[in-house]
DNA sequence: TCAATTGTTCGGAAATATGGAACTATTGAA
DNA sequence: TTCAATAGTTCCATATTTCCGAACAATTGA
């Protein structure tokens, strides 16, 4: 059984965080969960079917790290949430900002609509 | 003559902010370029001094062409400046949200007081 | 003209990202 | 129980990026 590290909510970074999030599939991931009530597993909430699994592996891992999403494991499944309410407590305003960003920015969705 | 590379406001992307922004030392560029009355030239504005000089020029083009800085060369030095109302005006309380968060980062600056 | 200063460019070493293949863990069916 | 299917992880090789030192270019002042 894998278990996952996330760290607490004191120990989450700014540049964890932007890092984190200056991938736009990542940036993606995260705007998907938080759309979709917040829970999705990780290939479903993967923004775009080509990439490799291995590769959306280790994006969650980085998400993970980064303390922006909770993992945890459900049957075969993965569940993966948005820490809102932690990244809030630990840079105000921060995750919202760059959400509202995101939508003014052309390049950031995978697949443009 | 060298003469640089910036992005029109239209062109200023998310990824490219966020991403020039994780570095700490490149954050911590940008704070003393709008501290410090809002132009230093590379050297002046390094928040460390053992950084090697190439590395501290790859981190200034690293956010000129993410359009963060505007670059203009002044006899032997460079002035830099923030172009916080060209970001201001691309992605609205972006840049102000991620630096109000960096004073409340401990592991931010290179230099901790 | 020459030395000093500022920053860029180049080359190699170290770190990181990506994808394919093999592996683990869990579920459901026979 | 056994087997196949599914979801992710781990391992490995390749490719890209980052960092530094050294050499270079441009400007200034003596």
């Amino acid at each position: 059984m894998v278990q996952f590290v996330h760290p607490a909510t004191k120990d989450i970074t700014l540049a964890g965080v932007l890092s984190a999030l200056a991938d736009p599939i990542r940036l993606q991931i995260v705007r998907g969960l938080l759309q979709e009530s917040g829970c999705l597993s990780c290939t479903a909430a993967s923004p775009c079917p080509t990439i490799a699994k291995s590769t959306l592996s280790n994006h969650f891992r980085v998400l993970r790290e980064a303390g922006l999403i909770q993992t945890s494991k459900k049957g075969v499944e993965h569940q993966n949430t948005v820490r809102a309410a932690d990244i809030e407590a630990r840079f105000p305003g921060l995750l919202m900002a760059i959400l509202a960003c995101s939508l003014s920015d052309d390049a950031s969705p995978v697949a443009p609509a």
